[in-house]
DNA sequence: GACGCTACTTACCGATTGGTAAGTTTTAGC
DNA sequence: GCTAAAACTTACCAATCGGTAAGTAGCGTC
């Protein structure tokens, strides 16, 4: 169970981005929490950026590979509602990973372009495909299913990085019976969303 | 119609801020872009500390007027999804104020917990006061009218911070569309959820 | 036991950071 | 038109940033 020093970098690197961002942490720091020199952290990867991209890299795959793990063959709203269910648990269970994803999400304009790495797009494409095959949605136009989809991925995902603010205002008690609706309220709108189906609305904007 | 340098600091704090972070800003880069020297910010402002305190202050502020204006009498679930629908708006319109609240959110174990400042209370306590206080939801613990109406925010703030991805991804036509589709969907899935009511699930986890 | 490789260390670098001190220009009030 | 405050400037500072250079300690291999 000896965890390589490499490794361990790379856990504390997340750890600290995640909390601090990319430009909220220093080399040095990361190094020092592990009793090194930040030179030892510059010996096994050459610089910040490719730490970062490292670690990046990874929890994208891991993220990747859950979801597929996740995903069964046939489409029917109960199982897309299931999961995202799944994807709520999974947030809960890695809140550095959806933390630091969410903050790729808003400096994207910089690094990822840059980086041209994209984490959500496949992701992101498959959930949309499920939708959209449902036979509810499979007439109306692609945006719609979408639009859907992302409001349901935005509902779980927001709440998986507010867990620290939601404690302060709401106390611990309070915050746990939020916590243990979560799922079962998370289950209700998709299951009524998607059962609803895409809405022509009349009032425009 | 002259703004005073105050204000054109506070917009443009705002605007960096919002893209890459406090860390990521130096108060020069700031005071840069107005031609002026650092120590004309720090004249104004005497700390980078207090020029965004009182950037998050202001639109903290403007926020909950907004939300306040917003608010209507009667307690239907279509006048609670219009509300979302206008927040959803609003958050169309004022992009920087939602990202730089949302890393407000990201970093709330480190400066906001320390500066006591909780934007989010008010209006989230409002938000579910009024999911709760529908005849479907009175009944039920508030806690999961508090999960719904969580939920729903999120599918709202995460949609207003991806602008750039989902432009990235999609393309410019596409993100469009889904734009365009967003309110209607959002509306369609606030007053689904709404008006079927918390559910007592019975699969536990 | 010289070899090379991995895993580090100390020493150092220029650039940038937030902030202080002290002066100068501009504006407004009387 | 003197005065005083407000709005700046240049000069400077210690600390920290990411990164380079040049080692050194340990370790298996032949």
């Amino acid at each position: 169970m000896t965890t390589s020093t490499r490794d361990k970098l790379l856990a504390i690197g997340l750890e600290q981005f995640s909390q601090r961002g990319f430009d909220g942490v220093s080399i040095a720091s990361i190094a020092d929490t592990l009793g090194l020199s930040k030179q030892a952290l510059l010996h096994h990867f050459s610089s910040k950026e490719k730490l970062y991209g490292e670690i990046l890299a990874r929890i994208s795959g891991e993220f990747e590979g859950r979801v597929a793990a996740l995903t069964p063959g046939s489409d029917t709203p109960e199982s897309i509602a299931a999961l995202l269910v799944g994807l709520f648990e999974d947030s809960q269970e890695h809140p550095q990973q959806t933390s630091l994803l969410m903050r790729e999400l808003l400096d994207n304009s910089q690094r990822a372009q840059r980086a041209g790495r994209w984490f959500l797009r496949d992701f992101l494409a498959g959930l949309i495909d499920r939708v959209h095959a449902l036979p509810i949605w499979r007439d109306h136009p692609r945006a719609m299913a979408e639009a859907a989809a992302y409001q349901l991925l935005g509902a779980v995902n927001y709440f998986a990085i507010s867990t620290v603010t939601l404690r302060a205002i709401f106390g611990d008690e309070e915050y746990a019976a939020m916590h243990a609706a979560f799922p079962g309220q998370l289950k209700a709108m998709a299951l009524a969303t998607l059962s609803a189906g895409p809405i022509m609305d009349s009032t425009s904007e």
